[in-house]
DNA sequence: TCAAAAGTGTTCTCCCTACACCCATGG
DNA sequence: CCATGGGTGTAGGGAGAACACTTTTGA
């Protein structure tokens, strides 16, 4: 037992991770819960934060406990302090956001229970985390801003047209193809690889590869994605 | 007393409140710490959370109390959560932002202790609220794109120069005073008064007031402040 | 009448936008 | 050979950046 002069909030950690996928666009991860309250339904993987770890490495510990993943960056975006919002005692928990690769996901050992679902079909949420899942989107939007997000979710090498999708699925709307591309060139951030896909159904295209260096070069000179 | 099954960590709000004027720049209101630790340094307003209010409403109201000000809006910026951030116990904060007008925040009876520094001259500061203060000045360079922070910094009334004096301050970058005042003026959000300022040494500039209602229908529309 | 700030307009360039044609591939 | 998607180029308009002259005022 532990006690204290004053009533103490617990704090908890939870992630919202995005992927990305051509057929199920842009999804999260979920995990079920296992034990009430909210037993049974899907939330965010996140728990109980502890004394000797700050916000961002609980957040990245439970985590990996929860779905095997490990994340190599997160960012914490807001924290939720509805006073109910936990119906067995009072727990504040600051959220995080990431982007990965689905495919770095698989093979989790201890996420039998955490699965992708596109974020156009989320299930019944626990707690408050429908509220959570909002505000990571509004903020996804703006880092599309700053950020090269689209490098971060698909995989190392894609197509032109597949990152258009992306953008697209994240900003809710659509982009003339040529002055995507255009734009995305003159940028300077993908590089052409040798090789082509082929698994083509129609004419082959350009594959591409993000250029690391230049978006560190970019970076420092305070750059901004218009679109 | 109150004891938990798990240890807690306490939870605090701290406010980050802008203020300027021509003077003295951008500025920020610190209060004197009364107490250990660091008693007699200087701090963000803001403490402990209780247990029947969400962080926005504590944060208000320790504003409120240590300070006597009142204010309409505070934006939610960050946690902070490292381990030894406070010598007591396990404590994280929640740090708050808001855009005050200097003048509204005089007569606060309780703010006896509560002083007005220039970012650039701030004394060394209690906790980890040096970080802090980096944290919301980037926030707030941040949001300048999306919010006419302008107005809700200055006077109600202010001169083209004013403003980009401010601007100018906050983004550390100077600009073209002509190009400044066309891109400003074509936003349609100023709207000039038929007064003019009396104590102008120089030739007397045209004074302008914000407009709320075009404001509100920019927003409607998505907008961005290029500067 | 001079110094200091205010007001105003033009030009150039670049980027965004809209839009059309041709090419490669598999069915 | 045709449907589908990939690749490229151009013309027009608008916005930002650079820049100079005139006006008002108090000293």
């Amino acid at each position: 037992m532990y006690t204290y002069q004053y009533p103490h909030p617990a704090v908890t950690t939870d992630c919202v991770i995005f992927g990305y996928d051509l057929r199920e666009g842009l999804s999260v991860l979920l995990v079920q819960r296992g034990i009430d309250p909210f037993k049974g339904r899907w939330a965010f993987p996140g728990g109980f934060l502890k004394m000797d770890e700050d916000a961002d490495t609980g957040a990245l510990r439970e985590l990996k406990e929860e779905t095997g993943f490990e994340a190599s960056s997160i960012t914490q975006f807001g924290a939720f302090t509805a006073v109910d919002r936990d119906p067995r005692e009072r727990v504040i928990t600051i959220a995080y956001l990431a982007l990965v690769r689905k495919g770095d996901v698989q093979g989790g050992d201890d996420a039998a229970d955490a699965r992708w679902f596109p974020v156009t079909a989320v299930p019944p949420l626990a707690f408050d985390h429908d509220r959570i899942l909002r505000l990571a989107l509004e903020r996804l939007k703006e880092q599309i801003h700053f950020r090269p997000v689209g490098f971060e979710l698909l995989p190392e090498v894609f197509t032109l047209s597949q990152l258009q999708a992306l953008y697209e699925a994240i900003l809710g709307v659509r982009f003339d193809r040529r002055n995507f591309a255009s734009k995305m060139l003159k940028l300077g951030l993908l590089q052409p690889t040798g090789d082509r896909p082929t698994d083509a159904a129609r004419r082959i295209p350009q594959l591409y590869r993000f250029n690391l260096q230049k978006y560190d070069d970019l970076k420092q000179s305070g750059f901004r994605l218009e679109f």
